[in-house]
DNA sequence: TATGAATGAGAGTTCATTCAT
DNA sequence: GATGAATGAACTCTCATTCAT
């Protein structure tokens, strides 16, 4: 085979779309000729353009959630942590601009139903970040806060100024430059004992 | 005349329903029926779907601003002022639950053309939060931040405990309850000198 | 009173539209706008838009009447009075190219509503043509016809002429320049005795 | 398979419909109906309802020319050729009303971006009878005239005619019987050398 | 007379989804 | 598994017309 896998292909082509257009902007035609896969195959994999998106958030997601999981095991000093898992998060706009724009887009789905399934998803990762922040008050590494709703700020942060470095003018550059720089500096003051 | 003007209905039935639903999950035809007003209405006032939704969301960002500034105004200690600017962008859920969601859904606009408009208003608002927090920092009541960045930091973070709080889950009950003030403490900490 | 009447302006303005854009190209907002009236004076003097429409046509048709009619008093020969009535119809294209695009639009309205009624007024023209036509045939001044097909002819001719001569290219000037000429000329050979 | 191909069928109810009510007239839904098609049908098969229509033109005019074309090279005497070439335009009535009518509303189209498309196809129409002109006048069959400008003349008449035809009264019914001959007759006396 | 805010039916078009091949 | 022609509900927007002032 050639080509990787057609499943491989259409959730990558997902992703791009998706995270560049937002999902209303992104049609499944769209999807399919990116992926160079016909329609009839979308349907195939998927139940439906929700669950495609679906699918495509969940990977991204995970894929965050094991890189941060990893750093934890490192044993670094707390601030160091969390300074690397918002770079993490932040995520290399070098190398995935658009996988960091996607997470971002995820705040507020325009569909109801959607919204249900996807804030299930954003839970699940919120709830992770906060089992790391609990794990961290524990340790006295940072002071005590509400570690869910910490979580839901932090990731609030981080997406503001990803959407914000995703534009392209001079301020957008910069925030591309320092800004998990200074967010991590921002998180760090506003967590530590 | 017993009833509100048509354009105040029109505006106050966008804000609801986009607030609610999202930009494409609200059709001109629910906006109108809500606002009772007919369809033609709508095209009036409003070139656009677009517009009406760029001069909800103006609105209410005005409103914000404006309560924002009367707060600063009142020479407050730093700390209480944050609180206070965090409340009211949290935004009495009690009194306009529907404003609190619209602004944070203002984040991640879906449509290429209506980002671009909605990304000005929002820079607008954050420039506006920037020049707050920078004369903080030169009055040494808060600690030297990238001032922009750290506007659209208290954005994100806030936007962020909005949308959650908005489910209907008990965790969403103690985010309404003390989110305003737990955010508050997270950005006092983040930013005091 | 430093403007011309209200009816003559709106008529005017119609005419002008009408004849650029076509009939549907044309709202009647625009022509309130051209003649610097409000929409409920265009409906004060005119029930729809089709009466309008036809009250310009009516009177492009009549004007171009009047001046065959008096071409027919003078006793010119026959070539001559054709030539005369076809570039009166094709109309001094530097004077008023509007009427003459208006008059050769009037073949085809798609709204059949609207036709039957300007197939009325097309042919009224058309059997005044016919009359004329009639009567140089028993005068012997051209060979006998049938004159009401010889006049839809004549006006087709100039009809499909004129509005080529409309377009923008160097075979529309040409057209403007010399087509009432060979068109006389076309007409006299088919009509000469 | 019992039905005629989709694509035949969406193009011969557009030519039905066209052809009757004029381009404004004749709704998308109207041309689904009549080829009991789905709307989205019509947009597999066509980008817009301008590309539809124009699909029919050029069919009509593609299917004259080719009979014209036939006509010229079986060498026939000019007036005799004349006279076949516009009973071919005029179009047996009996066999396809709507075609004939279709070619005649082409004259005036009321939409300005379809009009540019139009006229360009007109045209050709018209290029291709001056061809056929032209070459009868080199062979002295006809005097010299403006080729393009007699071909246009033709048309017009032809159209004229046609859409007289067309109506439902005894006078339509005369042009129906006798149209060709007569436009024949007048077409040769205005051409013949 | 004159105005223009208000109306709403209907237009063209899109697009997620289905299903026979 | 793989295809893409076919579907039709739902969308935004237009515009001739009305009517209270």
């Amino acid at each position: 085979m050639s080509q990787p896998v057609m499943l491989e292909r259409i959730v990558e082509a997902g992703r791009k779309l998706f995270a560049r257009q937002g999902f209303h902007a992104t049609g499944m035609r769209d999807i399919a000729k990116l992926a160079q896969v016909s329609i009839g195959s979308l349907y195939h994999y998927f139940r439906s353009k929700d669950e495609l998106f679906l699918a495509v958030v969940r990977k991204a997601f995970e894929e965050r959630l094991v890189q941060a999981r990893e750093l934890m095991r490192q044993g670094l000093p707390a601030p160091e942590i969390l300074r690397q898992v918002l770079t993490v998060y932040f995520a290399g706009f070098a190398k995935e601009p658009e996988t960091a724009q996607l997470l971002s887009r995820v705040w507020a789905p325009e569909d109801p139903a959607l919204w249900r399934k996807l804030s299930a998803l954003l839970e699940e990762y919120a709830q992770a970040i906060a089992e790391i922040l609990a794990e961290a008050i524990r340790a006295g590494a940072i002071r005590p806060v509400h570690p869910l709703l910490a979580a839901y700020a932090l990731l609030g942060m981080a997406g503001a100024i990803t959407l914000r470095a995703a534009q392209k003018d001079a301020v957008a550059e910069e925030f591309r430059r320092s800004g998990a720089e200074e967010l991590a500096e921002l998180a760090w003051h506003a967590l530590r004992p």
